[in-house]
DNA sequence: CTTGACTCTGTACCAAGGTACGGAGTGTAT
DNA sequence: ATACACTCCGTACCTTGGTACAGAGTCAAG
């Protein structure tokens, strides 16, 4: 096990260890959200942080941030003194962000356990009711 | 002001009290978000419930559900007794589904608030450093 | 030193969620 | 009663985030 080139991959392997594909390693590349890796004779040559940066944009996507949010997460560098404000600006716009998501989110559980205990009640009646309306009406619509 | 069609609107108006394009409002007819509306020779007509559930779906996609997520929502209907067991699955796993969201969230928020303190401090010297290193170094990663 | 699996670049295509356009009909204010 | 804004429907087009070739080069095992 050389230390020089410590198990550096191909892009299938890296594509395969971070579950995605490998045309969307290369699609990360062109979007550049991925940097371009060193080359051994025409083959991109990969490590264990590219399969780590690649399950981070996975996972923060998933959360429902486009590409270019992630990007702009990814792009939090280079913190020395003269970019310290803008890191600070940037961190504490994505942390409004997320936790006005949350907050939503929450809103929305909330919503969802209230209508599920008012139509799952044996007590209400067989009218049609949906969640649409119960919230419309203050959770009044199934009892009416 | 006539109490029979009390106040319905065309397209336009709708469009333009939900914030949203006509174009779009067709768009959601295609796909089933908004049920086929009353009709006085040719012309749409809306009510101001159409505007809600606009604005219903507009907010749930923001949260990062898709418009078929979204549908399901909408189509939580029929709360009588047969359909009560189908109505209760679909609510507890879009709860499920919501609380993973909050979760990830949460930890996505403690993981900038952390970068942000790191790389805020005057103490940290003027080496790069991304949140994705300090994600995968423990925070260790602008000290060194 | 050949064969088969893998990689390269480039371009084309796909699905979701709209957005815009053309040509015709409608409604209403003057 | 006519101008002008608004609506109709169908179809085409756009952006995002990938996927899928095609045709050529490469690597490693036998």
């Amino acid at each position: 096990m050389k230390k020089t080139d410590k198990e550096l991959m191909t892009i299938g392997t890296l594509a395969n260890a971070a579950g995605v594909g490998v045309e969307t390693v290369r699609f990360y590349h062109r979007r550049g959200l991925l940097e371009k890796p060193s080359r051994t004779s025409g083959f991109r040559k990969y490590s264990e942080s590219d399969v780590r940066t690649i399950k981070f944009v996975k996972r923060v996507q998933g959360l429902g941030f486009s590409l270019k949010d992630v990007q702009d997460l990814l792009d939090l560098a280079l913190c020395s003194r003269e970019t310290r404000p803008f890191i600070a600006k940037t961190c504490n716009e994505k942390i409004g962000q997320i936790e006005q998501k949350i907050a939503d989110l929450k809103r929305m559980v909330e919503m969802l356990r209230e209508f599920s205990l008012i139509c799952g009640s044996e007590a209400s009646n067989d009218s049609e009711c949906r969640l649409l309306d119960c919230f419309e009406n203050n959770w009044e619509c199934c009892e009416k």
